[in-house]
DNA sequence: GTGAAAGCGCTAACAC
DNA sequence: GTGTTAGCGCTTTCAC
């Protein structure tokens, strides 16, 4: 059906081995030899067989990217893959997209596997992004097939993994960064708003317990998730927050789209922010700066973590067996309008 | 190194052959010879060779979804694929995930081409997604591969396609939907905004430009863009307007980000939505159910648009050569809370 | 530097 | 119903 090495070899009237080593770029060809090889695979159009190829190397340029029990319409998630492919296009990969889900009961011998695993050679590397427990990647070592984790959202039971092929940020770090903003600006009523049974919530808001408490403060959170939407999780909590008359002057709201949430629950009752109440997000999604006023909020570099791990699954792939060490990204506070210094009024009375 | 076929054949003292029907479900199989190859499967953890299987089929199930000249992050796009994966995944394919970007004035045949399609037999029918123009389009046509394209996306230039192998929706009836419910709530002073350089917001234009004529009224669009970011244009554009202080009581915004952003606008003058001014977005992305109020939006289906070009595509596959007639899904209005019936306050002095 | 040929692991056609 | 074997298109080794 379609064209053959073989017909280009005997076109140009070369060997096959020759042919295939102009198409692979190797050296020490003759010059003239390589001319009429390649005017043979123009006159024919001839586009090499992939299967063929990756059948006869044993070897793919594909990577596969598997999205473990998170939507991926989640911002964050879509970037990191969306940086994932840019970079391994870069470099020649092609990136295999798998959404996959999973319950982390299931015992690692009895997980149902998705396709990509089920035969071997479709990918050479793997990466495992979404959120990810255990059992499923204790399969995937299982199985020998290397992989590249996402740290933050792995949940890993007793055992912690060894600080190795793994891509993740400073969760607990950031939130510190965060509340000491706030406390620098004054404020002492500070509400953390997530759930925590999400381990980089949990992250989170620990951090932001250990700064209040560095502080001589009370923690105070909303850890209990009301809605599985972000945005009505915010908007439920805050509400909930000044339903209950509690004291507050500022949020730290896990996730951005909880603070828009909350942002707008307060606007809905007439408060203003920053005016009446600080707020601040986490990870610096789209419209964080376009806001009016911009919202402040602790960066992740997602593009940053999609590169990392597609710098590392391709590192892999070249030398199987290689272990590389974890790499862990800062959060950056991003100071824009939705914080402002407290100025204590009601002390001034 | 891995466990090829044959050492199965040696453990379960049968074929080559046998294996190959077994691992293939294939019928007539003595079940006894069945039961003892499917026991050295497991003993010996075999896992069949998918490069070898799909030299020798000449096939893969491999569907290759192209996004051209459009970020992923966008909610829509995203929702495509997850959908397109989901249908995959659940007849067996695999999605291969590439972003590709190209000027449409580049000539078909000087289009540096994604991987993919550098090589031929990496994926068996494509799926383009994203924007695209037609010299990419008549690229691939020139290579063979059989493809399902999204259709309000593409721009065609002089030559339309015929309506096969395409997945679309209706954008000009649903505009017209959605104006004539805006006017049947009264609004004359309605505003059209987004950037109608793109072929989308321009049938969305002209859906609304025939509704607002039909009621003989002169149509108002706020149609050049201000900012790429939609956010950031639909608060931009709504800002020139009340700058201008053109009387308007209704804005369609063409897509809901751009809506967000002519609210916030709004909000940001003090006037109130909806009672001040009627908002009405496209698409009826996440958010916009959980908003307070809620956006009325004229909905797309992402998710059957990936539904279908998966299906489509899946299709194709199977029966090479064979065209589908294109899908045209219909939009639908959600009525939420950003509309309301005008009481002409200013007539009645 | 080039040609010839073995062989990658599987499928499918054929013989029994 | 099962075994045998040719052959898929390429890479790679080996001889020259």
């Amino acid at each position: 059906m379609a064209i053959t090495i073989k017909e280009v070899a005997k076109r140009a009237k070369v060997a096959m081995g020759t042919v295939s080593r102009v198409i692979n770029d190797q050296p020490g060809v003759n010059p003239k030899l390589r001319e009429r090889v390649e005017q043979a695979i123009k006159d024919l159009n001839y586009r090499p067989n992939a299967r063929a190829r990756s059948f006869a190397q044993n070897s793919t340029s594909v990577i596969s990217f598997i999205q473990s029990n998170r939507h991926l319409l989640h911002p964050f998630h879509v970037g990191v893959l969306q940086s994932v492919e840019e970079f391994c296009a870069e470099a020649g990969y092609l990136v295999l997209f798998t959404s996959y889900n999973y319950s982390r009961e299931t015992k690692s011998s009895e997980l149902q596997l998705p396709k990509v695993l089920q035969s071997h050679g479709v990918a050479d590397c793997l990466i495992l992004a979404g959120m990810n427990s255990e059992n499923f990647v204790e399969a995937v070592e299982e199985l020998g097939v290397p992989f590249v984790l996402l740290k933050n959202t792995y949940t890993g039971g007793e055992k912690s993994r060894p600080p190795v092929d793994m891509v993740g940020w400073d969760d607990f770090a950031g939130s510190i960064e965060a509340t000491r903003y706030l406390l620098e600006l004054g404020h002492r009523d500070i509400w953390f708003i997530a759930d925590t049974s999400y381990s980089w919530y949990k992250a989170r808001f620990e951090g932001y317990a250990q700064a209040m408490r560095d502080a001589g403060l009370e923690p105070r959170g909303q850890t209990i998730g009301l809605s599985d939407n972000l945005y009505a999780n915010g908007y439920a909590c805050m509400d909930m927050i000044l339903d209950h008359g509690y004291p507050v002057t500022a949020v730290l709201a896990g996730y951005d789209d909880i603070a828009y949430g909350a942002w707008d629950a307060l606007v809905k009752r007439g408060l203003n922010v920053p005016r009446d109440v600080s707020v601040v997000g986490y990870h610096d999604e789209d419209q964080a700066q376009f806001k009016m006023p911009g919202l402040t909020t602790e960066r992740v570099d997602k593009f940053a973590v999609g590169r990392q791990l597609a710098r590392m699954a391709i590192e892999k792939l070249r030398s199987p067996g290689k272990r590389l060490p974890e790499v862990v990204l800062p959060m950056t506070l991003m100071k824009r309008g939705t914080t402002r210094m407290l100025v204590r009024e009601a002390s001034l009375l």
